[in-house]
DNA sequence: AGCACGCCGACT
DNA sequence: GTCGGCGTGCTC
């Protein structure tokens, strides 16, 4: 018996099903539109992701969609395809990976071609004087100069970048210096062409040319690993790409990590496509996120530039994707909806028919692995172009040299010996480990986190004490709680360094780029601009500074100690510290100058060293396959992990405890279950965290495993009291 | 998640 | 006698 159409809808909830409804009036409504929907007791914007005939409920208990939001569907049948295929594999409520798919203003219900309001310049305001302007009215002139910039912003745009803008545009309309607009988004923000003539880029480089014709070779689907040391021109390989497409007419989606995505990256793109890349990032307003969905999804964009959510992106008329930097842990979301940008773009280009390209100077094991098994095509661009030469690196013996405040006589002799030659020196610190703690000087007690397991951080310049793990912060203590004694700081932190390089070179440009220095708006592009103009002498800073810029007279890399990665409880620890290094390195020596990379160790001996230098990267990488195929790690096995965070201790391992007994009731043979165990951090911001690791050969039976299991957990008492997440291929263990 | 219902403790 | 705590159930 036929009951018309039945929408089966995704709804933002955590529960891993569709809610069935009726169509709201007779016709036909297509997968892919939005709904809205009566939900419970209210109502919900809801996607529709098929059509059926009938239903598990009976009929007359099914509710009538209120409405329908989209007049044409918002997401094509392969992009319904994706985000069905990303709720199985990550074990995940599909309502949530719809959410995540789409931008914030088209989840509320927004029209996807909505009317902004907007203001420019009249010819008469771009001509004004501000400095005439400002001696009168300083607030006019600082509205006139933002849009003598921008040429026009909208009315939201200029709520977030001048608060209490309004009635100041009222004066400058009635002086006829400013107009008032309304527009589609679409139409101010088309893939138009910028306003630069298309750049010539260098001749290829035989390497560049021989990876450029066989990725070109194969048709459809296929996926294809630049492997390229810094400096090899992987992205005048990636620029040929998408030219290609581009006068094929069809859109490339490029894929960058989180701190990749900078303005120089963007500007080169610029100038040799002769378009203006279309940007998808955190940064972006929601409005402007919007646009850029729309572009693309219009099929307006050529080129889409953006960070991991990018993937979920619709494309009208897809012909490649590239993730650059392949192996960066950024382009896995590490809450929420764990998904990995890269293995997306991977099965989204297989079901497209399209090529996908992996670029990176450090591929992952399991990226090399499966390049190794036939999977993906590697090219390599094993030489840097022009005449430039690898960096010199080498070891300073902590045993042996002092390392006063982080610094040893070696590394204070080559920073001298560089300024004299006029070269730029980056001090990198690895995150970890290099929080300056606060120690009492009688008893020994040392500062520590009333909501985590973890020390409270010394941060001297604004006479706190921080957690990085919750973000709580308290007033220095002068003196200890228990004894009464005086505290002091004891370790490294950036700020000690930055006193001492001051202090030995007091006549230096030095600047510390991290999130606690550039916290203020503005202050990290300045602090940058000063640092690629070659202004600064002595770059101080974390991962940040490893990827995207350049710094043209960078001659020396500090690393201030390499320890921590050596010793890591965690598998993926030395494929980590060997990405990070030679990222690092990477950024010194130019064409008429070798660079030297100084790596200050406790260690020298360990044969991490000897590998590194002898055999570089791929050295590193081939042990490390070697190592993880005896062990059983990835990419040898599959992993999932499920993590619970509970206010007692009891209730999250209880959980666990009743994930393990479902997932051994399965029956399923060939899953191994870890745990359940305490997180080694295990409290956290006042919550007590476990986990429980499940390990297989196999991907099918892991996934089997989980898939009975989930629905289970949804409904389990044990759930009520925790907060849980299942992650699958997990790169953060702990 | 978000919301209502329901059943036990300290307040006007 | 009520206000409100959060345990339990449910959402087509």
């Amino acid at each position: 018996m036929s009951h018309g159409q039945i929408l089966r809808v995704a709804i933002n909830v955590p529960l891993s099903r569709l809610f069935d409804y009726l169509a709201p009036s007779p016709g036909h409504v297509p997968p892919g539109c939005r709904v809205s929907v009566p939900f419970g007791r209210r109502t919900q914007i809801g996607m529709v992701m098929e059509i059926s005939g009938d239903s598990d409920l009976p009929i007359e208990k099914l509710k009538h969609a209120k409405a329908v939001l989209d007049e044409n569907p918002l997401l094509s049948e392969i992009d319904l395809w994706l985000i069905r295929f990303t709720s199985a594999y990550y074990h995940h409520p599909i309502g949530e990976v719809v959410a995540a798919a789409l931008p914030m203003l088209l989840r509320q219900g927004k029209a996807r071609d909505s009317l902004v309001r907007k203001v420019s310049v009249t010819p008469e305001g771009a001509r004004t004087d501000l400095n005439l302007l400002r001696k009168r009215a300083r607030r006019q002139a600082e509205l006139l100069a933002l849009l003598q910039d921008a040429e026009s912003l909208s009315f939201t745009e200029l709520d977030e970048t001048m608060p209490g803008w309004r009635p100041i545009r009222a004066s400058l309309i009635r002086k006829s210096l400013l107009e008032e607009f309304e527009t589609t988004d679409d139409e101010s923000r088309a893939d138009r062409l910028a306003n630069v003539e298309q750049e010539i880029g260098p001749t290829l480089n035989a390497d560049q040319k021989s990876a450029l014709k066989s990725i070109r070779g194969a048709a459809g689907f296929h996926s294809s690993v630049i492997d390229g040391v810094t400096g090899s021109g992987k992205t005048e390989v990636y620029l040929h790409l998408i030219q290609d497409e581009l006068k094929a007419g069809r859109q490339v989606l490029v894929v960058v990590p989180e701190i990749g995505l900078t303005p120089q990256l963007v500007s080169r793109f610029r100038r040799r496509l002769g378009l203006e890349p279309v940007l998808m990032h955190s940064g972006l307003t929601d409005l402007a996120r919007l646009a850029t969905w729309r572009a693309a999804e219009s099929g307006r964009a050529g080129l889409i530039l953006g960070t991991r959510s990018a993937i979920f992106i619709p494309l009208k008329n897809p012909g490649l994707i590239i993730i650059d930097e392949e192996h960066d842990g950024s382009l896995k979301q590490q809450e929420g909806l764990r998904y990995s940008a890269r293995d997306l773009a991977v099965v989204r280009a297989k079901k497209l028919g399209i090529p996908v390209v992996l670029g990176s100077a450090t591929p992952s094991l399991e990226t090399l692995q499966r390049c190794d098994d036939g999977a993906y095509n590697l090219v390599r661009l094993p030489t840097r172009a022009g005449k430039a030469v690898p960096p010199m690196m080498r070891l300073v013996d902590l045993a042996k040299h002092d390392a006063y405040d982080g610094l040893s006589q070696p590394v204070v002799d080559s920073i001298t010996k560089t300024i004299s030659h006029d070269g730029q020196i980056l001090i990198f610190l690895n995150r970890r480990g290099f929080a300056p703690t606060l120690i009492c000087s009688g008893c020994g007690n040392i500062a520590e986190c009333t909501r985590c397991d973890s020390r409270m951080t010394v941060h001297a310049a604004s006479n706190l004490l921080k957690c990085h793990h919750c973000g709580a912060q308290r007033r220095i203590d002068s003196d200890c709680a228990d004894c009464g004694s005086p505290c002091r700081p004891l370790g490294h932190g950036t700020e000690r360094l930055e006193d001492a390089l001051r202090s030995y070179f007091p006549n230096e440009v030095i600047t510390r780029i991290d999130s606690d220095s550039t916290r203020l708006k503005g202050t990290m592009s300045k602090a940058l601009t000063m640092a690629t103009s070659g202004e600064t002498r002595i770059l101080i800073g974390t991962q940040m500074l490893s990827k995207g810029h350049h710094f043209p007279k960078l001659t020396l890399v500090v690393v201030v100690n390499a320890d921590q990665g050596l010793f890591s409880t965690d598998f993926r620890g030395g494929e980590r510290l060997a990405q990070s290094l030679v990222q690092v390195g990477g950024r010194a020596g130019r064409e008429e100058r070798q660079g030297e990379v100084i790596i200050q160790t406790a260690f020298p001996d360990h044969p991490f060293w000897s590998e590194l230098f002898n055999g570089g990267y791929p050295k590193v990488a081939r042990s490390a396959l070697v190592e993880r195929e005896s062990a059983g790690w990835p990419p040898f096995s599959r992993l999932a992990l499920i993590r619970a965070a509970a206010t007692s201790r009891e209730d999250a391992h209880r959980f666990l405890t009743r994930a393990r007994k479902l997932a051994d009731a399965t029956g399923i043979d060939g899953v191994r279950i870890l745990g359940p165990v305490s997180a080694p951090m295990e409290r956290k911001a006042g919550r007590f965290r476990a986990q429980l690791l499940l390990q297989s050969r196999q991907r099918g039976v892991l996934h089997q495993v989980l898939t009975s299991l989930r629905p289970s957990l949804e409904s389990s008492t044990e759930a009520r009291r925790v907060r849980w997440s299942i992650d699958v291929d997990p790169i953060e263990l702990f």
